[in-house]
DNA sequence: TTGTTTATGTATCGATCACTATAAAAGTCA
DNA sequence: TGACTTTTATAGTGATCGATACATAAACAA
C-alpha cells in the first residue's frame, strides 16, 4: 500500500521484522537480560537506526508487546477457540499451557506475556495498562465461548461465563508460574483433569 | 548461644537484621531494580562488610529468600491456618492474598516469594530450586487442613487434598498477577466466594 | 607491649549500561 | 548536476553497575 518514494535514504530494514525480533530476544532473555547490543545484534540494524525508529528501549519494549497482543498467536487461546466440543477445549487450552511452558529450554517460552511481560509489569511503567488489557481481553475471549454454550443449552442458564473465563486464565499463569519453577509436563498434568470438570461444574 | 568471644574486630551490625533490610529492599524494588548503593544505605553497612558478609548480590539475595521460607510469615497461609472452619479459611486465605497484593504502594507488596522472588525465576540462579521447594510446602500446608478435615468426616473421604491445595496455591498466584496489572481489590474479590466454593465442591 | 586476626571506611576499579554526536551514504527533488 | 532529506555506520558519551585494594580500627593471644 505505502509504496509512494520517499525522499531520503531509505531503509534498509523492514520495521515489523526488526520488531518480531526484539520481540524474540526479550521474550528468550527478559527485559533487564536483554541488552542494547543484543537487541541490535538480533535486529541487524544499527544503534542510531534503533533509537530514530522505536525511541528508546523501554519504547521499543512496549511496541513488541503492542505487536504481540495485535498478533494474539497466543497458542493456548487459539487451541481452546478452535476445538467446538466445550469440554475438549478447555482441556486443550490447559495441556497447550502445559506442553508450551515446559518445552523450549533456553529459547521463548510459554506466553510472551504470561511468561516475560508478566514479571516486568512493576518495574517498567507503561507495561501494567497493557497487561491488564491484555488480561481483560483474553478473559473475554475465553468466557466468549462458555456463553455461546449456554445459548445452545449445552451449560446451564445461569452458568457464570466470564468468573470461569478468569478462572481459566488463572489457572493458566499458575502452570506457567510452576514451569517457571521447574516443575515438569508430567507433574503438571496430573491434576489437569480434575481442574477441567471443575471450570465446567456448576451446582 | 554462640555468644563465645571471637578475635578480631567484632561486627558492628547483627546479621539477621542485615538481612531483613536486604529482603524489605529487594521485595519493595525487585531484584534487578535494586542496586548495591540501595542494599549498602539500607543495611546500615558498607560495600566490603556486605560482600565479605554475603558473598555477593546474589548470594544475598537467596539468603534473603532462605530467610523468608524459614521464617514464613506470609500472612494468607498463616490466617488459613488460624481459622479453625474450613470454609472461613478458604476464605480468609483468598482474601488475605487480595489485600495484601492491592494494597502498600511503593513499599513492599504481597507476599515476597509470590510478588518479587517469582519474577526473577528465570533470571536469576539458584532462585528456581527454592521456587519449587517454596511452592511445594505451601502446598502441602494448605493440603494439610483439607486432610484433617477428611479425618474429621467435614470433607468426602476421597476428597482430593493435595490437588485442591495446589489449587489454591495457584488462585493465589492468579490474584498476585492480577493485582500487579493494577486491578482493584474489588474486582478481584468479586468472584472470590465462587471460587471459596469450588475449592471445597466435590462430586 | 607486640603480633595476629577480622572488620571497617575510603576511594576507587574495569566493565557494561543505555544512549548519542558526527559525518558519510543513499535516495528524491530542482 | 547539486541542493536537500533521511538513514546509515563509526565511535564514542557520561553514568552506573557490581565488586575490590588498601590502609586503618578494634578485638584477642602471647
Amino acid at each position: 500500500m505505502n509504496d509512494t518514494k520517499k525522499i531520503g535514504r531509505p531503509r534498509s530494514f523492514v520495521e515489523a521484522e526488526a520488531l518480531e525480533a526484539a520481540m524474540n530476544v526479550f521474550w528468550a532473555k527478559g527485559y533487564d537480560g536483554t541488552s542494547m547490543k543484543d537487541l541490535t545484534a538480533a535486529m541487524g540494524i544499527s544503534g542510531p537506526s534503533l533509537y530514530s525508529t522505536f525511541g528508546d528501549k523501554r519504547g521499543l519494549y512496549l511496541k513488541t508487546i503492542d505487536l504481540y497482543a495485535d498478533v494474539d498467536g497466543c497458542a493456548p487461546v487459539v487451541a481452546y477457540e478452535a476445538e467446538p466440543d466445550i469440554t475438549k477445549a478447555v482441556r486443550d487450552f490447559l495441556t497447550t499451557v502445559v506442553t508450551y511452558s515446559t518445552q523450549q529450554e533456553g529459547g521463548p517460552k510459554g506466553c510472551f506475556l504470561a511468561s516475560c511481560v508478566a514479571t516486568t509489569v512493576g518495574e517498567v511503567e507503561g507495561v501494567a495498562e497493557r497487561m491488564e488489557s491484555a488480561i481483560k481481553a483474553t478473559d473475554q475471549r475465553l468466557a466468549l465461548k462458555f456463553e455461546r454454550e449456554v445459548k445452545l443449552g449445552n451449560l446451564p442458564q445461569d452458568f457464570p461465563a466470564l468468573h470461569r473465563g478468569r478462572l481459566l486464565n488463572d489457572l493458566r499463569q499458575g502452570y506457567v508460574h510452576r514451569s517457571r519453577a521447574g516443575w515438569s509436563a508430567e507433574a503438571l498434568l496430573e491434576d489437569l483433569e480434575d481442574r477441567v470438570q471443575m471450570v465446567l461444574s456448576w451446582a
